[in-house]
DNA sequence: GTCTATACACCGATAGAC
DNA sequence: GTCTATCGGTGTATAGAC
């Protein structure tokens, strides 16, 4: 019982390092850069050496990895605290899930970049991390189930479209919003294309 | 007399090994990935020493720079060549336009990665690179304007669209199609949404 | 277990000899 | 123009202190 107690105890301070770790690594991630983060910056931010984080990650990647996870979680928890601005109507609804992945992208660069892009050199999500961008992206489908949306292809479309309004504002006019004044008029496109009208409520 | 032609001569030997180096560069980018090629790499590939580089390119950026460039003087290559399938209708002509870019891209994911994504570490195109993707894209705007769509908005949404698939595609599903499969579709979207009809030839 | 010091191989870049 | 030598910086392996 004590014992269990200590273990515990333990556990939980292990995994609050950790946190402090990845957190550390995003506040580089968005001063300098992706790329820029190196583990001896990361060290220092919570007052480590280099060689130390290796007792808490196997590898720079695993960090990336924590950070993978982590920023698809950001986005359930981003996601969930703009629902209740979320309209009935499922046009306005579908405006609405672009719009809110939209803002969440470009107000962090380097956090998109390792979510949506796949251009950290030799980072490939574990299995784990993925599962947690495979969760945001159920929520979603359920959600755009509710508004008669169901094909796997529908979704996918869906998506591209979005990410490419992104990646085309972050790469081409970073802190402007020249793609990001096109994002309702691509989503009425998608919505007029599946039959979805001005006025629709779900099904 | 003389002068000029043996000044020319050398010219042209020092604009011929920078093309021997970007060439290698790009065989590297292929084989490995854009951010693994290395200086010492790209010099054994050439039979010099990574130092030996830097009397050709003022930098390892500067390769890059020449690459970026280049990729996009490749894809105006690319694309004239296939003008002769060019359709003569303006749907199917987006749709020719709209895969003639995405094979291209997709064909080459460390050149999309460096032409596309803004992407590589500290690296920003210079003004006469830039304008090598300028031209592409002016000549790309001349074609649309022949099938009456002139708005920037217009084309910048086309442009968004096809490269979130080509990004999509490259990052989520490498070597498959099932982002490809929904080109065509998107295409559609876009042209209904111009009210571009189906049978409709250019005006 | 947690952290440090040290070390290694690799990187882009520079200085200076030839 | 190309070389060698070298610099500071990187990720990471290891040995050992506490």
């Amino acid at each position: 019982m004590l014992g269990e107690t200590k273990r515990d105890r333990k556990a939980e301070r292990r995994s609050e390092t950790r946190r402090e770790i990845v957190d550390a690594a995003w506040r580089l991630a968005h001063d300098k850069g992706l790329a820029q983060v190196t583990l001896r910056d990361v060290a220092e931010s919570v007052g480590m050496r280099a060689p130390s984080l290796y007792t808490h990650f196997k590898s720079k990647n695993d960090i990336y990895d924590a950070m993978f996870g982590d920023a698809w979680n950001q986005y359930q928890e981003y996601e969930a605290a703009a629902r209740a601005s979320e309209p009935k109507n499922s046009r306005a609804a579908m405006r609405h899930y672009a719009r809110v992945y939209f803002d969440f992208a470009v107000a962090f660069p380097a956090r998109h970049q390792l979510m949506s892009l796949r251009t950290v050199p030799d980072f490939t999500p574990s299995e784990a991390a993925y599962a947690s961008s495979v969760a945001a992206m159920e929520h979603f489908a359920a959600r755009m189930r509710q508004h008669g949306v169901d094909g796997q292809d529908d979704l996918d479309l869906f998506v591209a479209i979005v990410d490419g309004l992104v990646t085309a504002q972050l790469a081409n006019d970073p802190g402007g919003e020249r793609w990001s004044r096109l994002l309702d008029r691509a989503i009425d496109m998608f919505a007029d294309n599946l039959g979805i009208t001005s006025e629709g409520s779900p099904p």
